[in-house]
DNA sequence: CCCTGATTCGC
DNA sequence: GCGAATCAGG
């Protein structure tokens, strides 16, 4: 679908009428609510009753191109996620919270990991003194309820929380 | 989680 | 110019 004169009247006739993005891209069809608002842009009929001094709040610039690259998963291996170890993976906070936990873990050995131990890795596995949490997973779980919350973090609460970490 | 518009940038 | 991905928020 392309913007014809047609289109682009009865997108600006629903974009003054008040409708959001999204009606006025079903109302149109084969466009998505994207397109509209990328359209709504180009035509410079953006802010329809915004603040009066739009400047006073320049939008962040991006800090780096995101989408050239996917977002880093973890591996799996066999049935097992594994936990994003130093070595093989980037850890996803550096700095921050690998080592902070609201709760003491077991801190096992390799050899005392069991199944219904937590596989998250702690410290340095180059390391001697390099454990495993060890907290009680759920049955078939590789990680406790705390650790599986950071290895199997959404974008959306991964987003959330850099948001509520930045103020 | 559903939604809103705003922005960037590869195409 | 186009619009998906993303951002920033309601």
């Amino acid at each position: 679908m392309s913007w014809n004169d047609e289109r682009v009247e009865l997108l600006k006739k629903l974009w003054q009428d008040g409708l959001s993005a999204s009606q006025i891209a079903a109302e149109l069809g084969g466009v998505t609510r994207n397109a509209v608002i990328g359209k709504v842009h180009r035509l410079g009929l953006s802010g329809r009753v915004k603040s009066p001094t739009p400047s006073l709040a320049p939008r962040r610039p991006r800090a780096t191109p995101q989408h050239s690259q996917p977002r880093p998963r973890f591996a799996t291996q066999g049935n097992v996620a594994l936990a994003p170890t130093p070595v093989a993976l980037p850890s996803p906070m550096p700095h921050q919270e690998a080592e902070v936990m609201p709760f003491s873990c077991e801190r096992v050995t390799i050899m005392e990991l069991r199944e219904c131990m937590c596989r998250w890795p702690l410290g340095d596995p180059s390391r001697s003194d390099f454990r495993f949490c060890g907290s009680k997973t759920n049955p078939g779980a590789p990680y406790c309820d705390y650790h599986a919350r950071m290895a199997y973090q959404t974008v959306s609460e991964r987003r959330r929380e850099r948001r509520a970490a930045a103020g």
